[in-house]
DNA sequence: TGACAAAGTTAGGTGCGGCTAACTATATTA
DNA sequence: TAATATAGTTAGCCGCACCTAACTTTGTCA
C-alpha cells in the first residue's frame, strides 16, 4: 500500500491535491469537474491525475466516483497550503502586494520552497507583523520608506559569486 | 528578426540563459561542455536549448562555435540574475539560512516570480538591513526572535481564503 | 601531418502533462 | 421509464525537456 508515497511530487500534482483539499473543504466532496475547473485544464487531464495520485497511496479514487484523500494525501495537502498560506501572507501583509498579484506568487512559488525556508519566512512575518517594543509597526514604516525612496532596480548583483549561481 | 523574442521563457531556457550569462562573465566565453557541466545535463540537452535561443533570438550560436548572448538574450539574463540576487539575498541575510540553502531555494523561486515582487523584496531588504533609527539591527533581533521562539509549524491557515487559493 | 582525444551534433527514444474527440456511465426529468 | 443532459473515461495526439549511442567536427601533439 501507499506505493511511492515518499517520492517527490511534481508542481503539477502538488495542484492537483491542493485544489482537491480545498474543494473538500469547502464542498465536502471533490469533484472531477471542479477540480478540471478550478485547475483550468480537461477533464481528461483530470482523470489522468488521479490516476497517479491514487497510484502513489494520496487519493482515494474510483472512476466515476467522487475523490477523497488517503492520510498521507492530506498530510501532504495540508504541507502545500501551508506554503501557499504563509508565501501569500508575506507577500500580501508585509511586502503589501496587491491581493490577486500575492495569491498568484504563492501558487507559483509554492512548489520551490522548502519547509525551511517556509517555517522561518513564517517566523518572519509574526516578528515583522507585530508591534515591536520601539513602538511602531514596522510594515507601515516599510510602505513609507517605499514611496520616499523608490527602489534601484538594478539589484545587488555584487552580493553573489556568479561561480556558483547556476551550480545549486 | 528576433521571432518570439517576447514570448514566455520556461524555467528551463531560463536557466541555459542565465548559465551562459555567468560563464562568459567569468570566462569571456560560453562552451558548450560549461553548460552541461553546470546545468548537470547532457550536451545533446544543451544543443537543442541552444538551438531554440537562438530561434527565439537570444542567442548567436553557429554550430561548433562558442556561444554568445544577444541584447535581448544579455537583457533576459540580467533579469533572471537580478532575481536570483535578490531571492539570495534575503533568504541569506535577512531569513538567515545557509548559504546553499538560500542558493538552491533561488535557483527554484527565481522562475517564478515576477518583477513587482522583487521589487518590492528588494526594497524590503535594504530596509530592514540597515541600522534602523531606533538603534537595533532588525535581523539580529529576528535571530534572538527564532531562538527564543520556536515556530508554529501549522501556519496561519485562517487568512487565506480557500475557495481563490487555486485559482489564481 | 596524421592519429587520437575532446567537443559538439544527430537520431531516436522516454516520461510528463497537457489537449481534443469520441465514447460510456450516471443523473435528471418529462 | 425512456430520452436527454451532464459527468467522467478512453484513445490517440502534441510539445517540452531530458536521455544514450553513434557520428562528425575540431583541436592537439608526436
Amino acid at each position: 500500500m501507499a506505493e511511492g508515497s515518499k517520492s517527490q511530487l511534481s508542481a503539477s500534482l502538488e495542484d492537483y491535491l491542493e485544489a482537491i483539499f480545498n474543494l473538500a473543504s469547502e464542498a465536502n466532496v471533490a469533484r472531477s469537474k471542479d477540480i478540471a475547473k478550478r485547475l483550468a485544464v480537461s477533464k481528461s487531464s483530470v482523470t489522468g491525475a488521479l490516476r497517479v495520485l491514487k497510484k502513489k497511496g494520496l487519493a482515494n479514487y474510483e472512476p466515476y466516483d467522487y475523490v477523497t484523500l488517503t492520510d498521507a494525501g492530506r498530510a501532504a495537502a495540508e504541507q502545500i497550503v501551508r506554503k501557499h498560506n504563509v508565501l501569500k501572507s508575506f507577500f500580501e501583509n508585509v511586502l503589501r502586494v496587491e491581493t490577486d498579484v500575492a495569491q498568484q506568487a504563492a501558487c507559483r512559488a509554492e512548489h520551490t520552497l522548502g519547509p525551511e525556508i517556509i517555517t522561518k519566512l513564517l517566523s518572519f512575518i509574526e516578528f515583522v507583523t507585530q508591534n515591536n517594543k520601539n513602538g511602531y509597526y514596522l510594515v507601515d514604516e516599510f510602505q513609507q520608506f517605499c514611496k520616499s525612496r523608490p527602489p534601484d532596480v538594478s539589484g545587488p548583483q555584487a552580493q553573489v559569486d556568479r561561480r556558483t549561481a547556476n551550480g545549486g
